[in-house]
DNA sequence: CGCCGAGTTGAACTGAATCAAGAAACGTGG
DNA sequence: CCACGTTTCTTGATTCAGTTCAACTCGGCG
């Protein structure tokens, strides 16, 4: 609870009253590892931040599983195509470690929209955030290599490597499997050169 | 001016009195074919209707110049990034035909916010679409051929062909002139194939 | 009329997909 | 805690879509 406030505190005044209000709609909730939080179609209908663990959004399919985004701790979530429509998910959202949830109903947070100065403007940074995610995704899309978006997601986050399967970050960087592992061990090649050297 | 009411009565009601407050701070604009509305790095300060004419978003580079997006008649648009967080703008704005336009200043919506119930729901109500607009674009960057895209866009828009220049099209594609020139070379063979048969 | 930018077409090349098979890691039951 | 089977990862060979470089056509405009 101490990490949202302090999450708060990073990026915006909060009053001590808004505070309280808030964060007494929060409740905790722990999940184990290859957890399906949210099945697509399902409705979402929980603003969660992530205390501890990661997370995985995707589309499921037969065929290619492709996965959107990954968050990770100290980070709020929701599938929100859903959450802010009410209307059924297409994401699925799953856990790719154990995990702890701080979360907000819907219903609660719109208590919270009335009740507080802040709720408007919580909701306006959420979207402007995940919309300047989305136009940095789509500009690395078109104009990056499959090779630099994996470098560059690595630069961003190491930690990466270490807890997520090869096959879930090509799918997110938008090749297969086989061709990221090439990547890899072009990448490892290279770096061993520069070792040696 | 009609339009923009018929465009809202689309989509949620709006009353009397705050349609009143919101259009009196229209102001009507022309500009001609190929005129920079905005430049990249300076600040948007307006929300605009296209009542007639068709806008283009880019990114200007040296080298390969980024298409992101065109907007057409009868759609709000703005470089939201920028209006926003009123910072300067990644994008240029650029008329592909004689253009006119609807709008409001930025200072004059926050009033619009503060008079009216229908403020905030507007805001929202547009990041919601584009958040899903990038969504899709996003998903199909990652999954479709360009050939698939760029029959996917004459499907939707077919007037894209008469008006914009391929090499526009292209780069909202993700790909050469040469390669889009190729894939309507082979989209026409087909076709004429399908009418010869 | 001649020029210039936009679009087309060809040839060589390249990054990634696909198909396939083997190696490593992982979890589950005995 | 080991043994087995299943997934995940790696590596190779082939194919394919798209890039790059280059030459040529076409339409508009000074």
């Amino acid at each position: 609870m101490l990490q949202i406030r302090k999450y708060f505190e990073e990026r915006f005044a909060i009053s001590e009253e808004d505070w309280n209000i808030f964060s007494s709609k929060l409740h905790q909730i722990e999940f184990p590892k290859n957890h399906v939080i949210l099945k697509a179609g399902d409705t979402e209908h929980y603003l969660s931040f992530i205390e501890k663990g990661l997370i995985r959004f995707y589309i499921p399919q037969e065929e290619k599983e492709l996965t959107f985004t990954f968050i990770f701790e100290n980070n709020f979530y929701s599938a929100y195509d859903s959450f802010l429509t009410q209307q059924p998910s297409v994401y699925q959202v799953e856990t790719l470690a154990p995990t702890i949830l701080w979360r907000i109903h819907y219903n609660d947070l719109q208590e919270v929209y009335k009740e507080t100065q802040i709720g408007n403007f919580i909701g306006r940074m959420a979207s402007e955030e995940l919309f300047l995610k989305k136009s940095k995704r789509e500009l690395s899309l078109l104009v990056d290599s499959a090779e630099k978006r994996y470098a560059e997601l690595l630069a961003e986050k190491p930690e990466l490597i270490q807890h997520i399967p090869l096959k879930y970050l090509a799918s997110y960087i938008g090749v297969t499997p086989q061709a990221l592992s090439r990547i890899r061990a072009r990448i490892a090649k290279k770096s061993n050169w520069r070792k040696a050297h």
